[in-house]
DNA sequence: CGTATACTTTGATAACTATCAAACTATCTG
DNA sequence: CAGATAGTTTGATAGTTATCAAAGTATACG
């Protein structure tokens, strides 16, 4: 997983109430938009926003189904990234440069 | 591991220059500060900017020997981390709420 | 003590972001 | 088509942050 790609799924998970929205969807099997707009009492347009950081992230799913979008976590995007950073934090060469 | 500091580390971790900064300093045995401020080409206090907050997030440990400031990863946060993600995100319940 | 080196802190600034209100778009239902 | 419901986009604002320059602190060395 790339640089870039690891950044832009920290951010997504840096703002406190973006992680708990990501928490309360993956404690859910599906939840749609307005399920969390009245969990998190923010508003629609700012839990849209919330939301829309999370999929570019492709932490989570969306899928319209009439007037509802519904939402998923993707749990294999969390494995990837937490993968990917171990990997990274355990690189160390045999000894310091000088 | 608590939402709060998830979201600490998740922070320090979402700037692309404090992630490579990371990153150098798990290729590395150890280095000092001066040697990340050469390795990127910003001012000292930008650098230690940086370096308190992977530090605040227990992504490093800092060590004094003298005049020099030593830096190491800690891989066991990222581990411990990473974990923790996982285990957030597939604490799906059985069935929607509703 | 005085000077040099290594890093930190402070103050300023520009860029970014979380949030809201309000306007907008999409879908369903009659 | 008209109205209702669900979500998005936009514009504004307050708060945050990455960065620099410059002043400050800590340690070593003569």
């Amino acid at each position: 997983m790339e640089r870039k790609e690891l950044a832009r799924i920290s951010k997504a998970l840096s703002d406190p109430t973006r992680l708990q929205i990501y928490e309360g969807i993956s404690a859910h099997k599906e939840m749609f938009c307005g399920q969390v707009v009245e969990k998190f009492g923010l508003t629609p347009g700012t839990i849209s926003h919330h939301l829309k950081i999370l999929a570019d992230a492709n932490l989570i799913e969306t899928r319209r189904e009439g007037q509802f979008i519904y939402l998923k976590s993707r749990p294999e995007t969390i494995r990837a990234y937490g993968r990917a950073l171990v990997i990274m934090a355990g690189k160390t060469k045999a000894a310091s440069s000088r």
